[in-house]
DNA sequence: TTGACATAATACCATATGGTATCCCATAAA
DNA sequence: TTTATGGGATACCATATGGTATTATGTCAA
């Protein structure tokens, strides 16, 4: 069971998002990515713990350094379960998506 | 711009997910809603208002009942905003995805 | 070894959140 | 015209959340 709820509460709070898009760029060391944003780094670090919560992230150590990674895939739960809703929305890549997942081969 | 925000935070709590399931199956009164749930109907009611406020759905009067129906084009702007992360769980939807929005043709 | 520095951990605070109970209003039905 | 019923509004409560400040820890460098 892929426990959606982690991830959907990590991606509600929008600095928790453009921590991912930063980390989509590069991987970033606590306080790079502190360095980004107005707010303190314990702050910073309360979100990067969410993220990792939620698996969005990784982290390694290096030295003294804790460097985070964009954990994408983790993305993909999301994106399916958003995905169930395409039918309603129709446009070609909803139609193609479809047939993809229905085993069938676009014309 | 699309108030990304508050569509996310709708989609935070997993009630307000399953309400969107229940209502892409049919539309439904607030009370049909609330059957559904163990919770009181006050409780249903206030997510209804979070979902609204995220404008994942849409409601109309008729008579005593209140009406609530799915509003699925909400969820495009989150759907894209995950998707932009694709490109890093590369698979062959992904790859014809990108494909698609670059305006290019399938093989 | 000692000092500086990147992090982690903890305590604390104000506000948001998810829930209940209660009361009120409008409308359908007797 | 009552009465019951679907729904909205409000007050209240416990806990979660997003933030700060402060203290502790491990590691690099002089």
């Amino acid at each position: 069971m892929t426990a959606l709820q982690p991830a959907f509460r990590a991606l509600a709070d929008p600095t928790r998002r453009d921590i991912l898009r930063l980390l989509s760029a590069s991987d970033m060391t606590v306080g790079q990515v502190a360095g980004k944003f107005q707010m303190t780094r314990a702050a910073v670090k309360k979100h990067l713990v969410i993220l990792e919560e939620g698996d969005l992230i990784a982290t390694r150590r290096s030295g003294r350094e804790t460097i985070n990674s964009l954990n994408a895939q983790a993305l993909r739960p999301v994106f399916d379960w958003i995905g169930y809703f395409d039918r309603f929305w129709d446009d070609r890549l909803s139609d193609l998506k479809s047939t993809l997942e229905n085993g069938e081969t676009p014309e």
